[in-house]
DNA sequence: AACGCGGGGCA
DNA sequence: TGCCCAGCGTT
């Protein structure tokens, strides 16, 4: 096909390159000075990534972060975690809500360690992780960019609000728009340092593009965002 | 494609 | 009160 490249594809997901670029290097420069610290992003210990983003999933970083601290004293390795009980696993995640968080870990620990090709350590591939018990696309990706440093990118709630806001994806049918956002969290991503520049946008969603009330009067994307100029 | 899970933070 | 939070599995 020749001629229209957008043709059988929405416009959105080709963005203009110098927009594309743009966006890029005002988050990133935003990053180098609000990005947030926490323990599981000091380190690139797979399991401690691991853990970290089995607690968070749907659940603010500032409440998992206690949580995540006591657990790591109490199961500091995957070996650890495996001779856990589930009773005490659980009571340690209550305050996290999602109960069912324990036992997937659980399941999924023991699933790591009973596999001889694993060698007691968590795979660095998306096919063998997205096979655990609460490991996801998501989930996987992120510790594959995090831990790994894999050129992979990410799509969570945040992600997905600052994409649709700025490049001003329509909504369509739900699995259709999923689909591009996915697409295009990966085309909008540098080529380097994607677990860096993954946090980035998962903070400047949590800080600035909030769900609620977003920031608009002091987001530095304002300039160019679709949802920008309509006023808000 | 829609839904349940869940306690806690915040306006 | 109501909405939202570094999603995922099930139907």
């Amino acid at each position: 096909m020749t001629g229209s490249r957008a043709s059988g594809r929405s416009p959105e997901s080709v963005p203009d390159p110098k927009t594309v670029r743009w966006f890029r290097k005002n988050l990133k420069n935003w990053g180098q000075t609000h990005r947030r610290d926490f323990p599981w992003r000091r380190s690139r210990d797979p399991y401690g990534i691991f853990v970290a983003e089995c607690l968070l999933q749907k659940t603010e970083a500032n409440h998992a972060l206690p949580i995540y601290r006591a657990f790591m004293a109490r199961y500091p390795t995957l070996a650890a975690l495996g001779d856990a009980s589930l009773e005490e696993l659980s009571a340690l995640l209550e305050p996290l809500g999602l109960r069912f968080r324990a036992s997937r870990l659980l399941d999924a620990a023991r699933s790591i360690l009973e596999n001889e090709a694993y060698g007691g350590q968590l795979p660095d591939c998306e096919t063998e992780l997205l096979k655990l018990p609460g490991v996801g696309r998501y989930t996987a990706r992120s510790i594959l960019s995090q831990a790994f440093n894999r050129p992979l990118a990410v799509l969570d709630t945040n992600i997905a609000r600052i994409l649709e806001r700025f490049f001003g994806v329509e909504g369509g049918r739900v699995k259709s728009r999923d689909a591009l956002l996915w697409s295009l969290a990966q085309e909008v991503a540098p080529k380097r340092e994607m677990g860096t520049w993954n946090l980035t946008l998962i903070d400047f969603g949590a800080a600035v593009c909030t769900a609620q009330k977003p920031r608009c009067s002091e987001c530095i994307l304002l300039k160019r965002c679709k949802f920008g100029e309509f006023g808000f």
